[in-house]
DNA sequence: CACGGTGTGATTGTCTGACAATCAGATTGA
DNA sequence: TCAATCTGATTGTCAGACAATCACACCGTG
């Protein structure tokens, strides 16, 4: 016996749209037909049209505004992982996994950062303001805020904008251990942004590793 | 003046959604209400419920089934791909910036490889599969597919899960650029496959990663 | 008692029709 | 000329209804 189960509207519907796109060779901000006319070419009631514009939406390879209509989107990574972040069949690694993940992408950038360091003074001066934030802030809430943003513009720094978008997704993880974290000795951790600031100045690559390195996985000591 | 958009009703549906996953812990498997109960607690009408939910579920978030009900779904990288890699034009990432991070990625991985392969024969064992398969496979398509499982072993061999399924995502968004691959010489990336397993095997880190730089920058060559 | 077919309620899938909200562009007025 | 306003087109949201599908209890038969 065959299952053979019938195939849904909408998902016809998102095919044909698609299949829309390609054939009209449709770019990024190309007007699309209404939904109504959709509805109507596809022969099939214009509801089933919105469920698969909405998919589509919510991917990004279409963007609709009210009154105006439907028009061919532009897909991002950042959308991408602001969706999925939160899923924890995505990340469920536990807390060792989520430092060595971080170690791996935070040296890995570092070479690319001292390239446009080199290149671009208003980052070192940028990570430097950052650093010096971190220090006069007494609230240990709004240190951790800066903390994290000191990380993400390190990342920012390198020009690579998925990795800026996956490290985003990782602190969104990290947010959960970040109670545990509270009694942590942020004198060392201020100390080591400033280093990794002068290595990366001087392109001393691989000193910045190592201190990168230790600073992120001074955090493992603090394992629940 | 303000443009203060109201904000639409299914987007704070989505939120919900995902808000209650999150605050029940649901993992995937999990049952969730059924839209009727869902848009009677949000206060709103099951239509909008709905586009959520099928926003959600195309991401793979959720799945639904007819006459059973709502359910915390797995995401896998496939489905994706699936929907992203149809149409050339749509993705905002820069190629350049693609493979930089995958270089940043695969070889910010090779120090855990190295360790984990020393502690259990059967990774370099599976990584030498892999890497015989590719070279006696005749088929193209094929060739590609068992160049992107290498690739994914290759992280996964890390042990560093959320790694892994960035590096999917990646690979959804390297998906377009298949079809400008089709001449690559494959033959200089055949050894680099067998030359990488070498250098892990042998713990020697650094020619490792100069090689699996080399081997993936080689596809710089041909920007579009 | 064992077991396969059957019914039944619950749930998602789809449709229809209606109205509100929003926006671009035309119209109007000073 | 130019700014305020009107208007039509389009998406956003709602309500109600019925069809399709599935898990599970029920029942009859052996």
């Amino acid at each position: 016996m065959q299952t053979l189960r019938r195939p849904k509207v909408r998902d016809q519907a998102t095919d044909q749209i698609k299949q829309f796109i390609i054939k009209q060779k449709l770019a990024p901000g190309d007007r699309l037909p209404t939904e109504t006319q959709l509805a109507e070419t596809f022969g099939i009631s214009r509801l089933s049209v919105r469920e698969a514009t909405k998919s589509l939406e919510f991917l990004g390879i279409l963007e609709s505004k009210t009154g105006v209509g439907l028009t061919v989107g532009r897909i991002d990574m950042q959308r991408m992982t602001k969706h999925l972040g939160f899923h924890s069949g995505l990340l469920d690694a536990d807390f060792r996994q989520l430092i060595d993940s971080r170690v791996v992408l935070e040296t890995g950038v570092l070479p690319y950062v001292a390239r446009r360091m080199a290149a671009d003074p208003s980052i070192e001066v940028n990570l430097r303001n950052l650093s010096s934030r971190i220090r006069s802030s007494r609230d240990l809430k709004n240190r951790i805020a800066l903390d994290v943003q000191f990380h993400h513009s390190l990342l920012a720094a390198s020009g690579l904008q998925p990795l800026v978008a996956f490290g985003d997704l990782l602190d969104a993880f990290f947010q959960r251990f970040h109670d545990s974290l509270k009694k942590a000795d942020w004198k060392s951790g201020l100390a080591s942004h400033d280093r990794i600031i002068d290595h990366l100045a001087a392109a001393h690559i691989d000193e910045a590793t190592v201190e990168v390195r230790k600073h992120i996985e001074s955090h493992k000591e603090r394992i629940p």
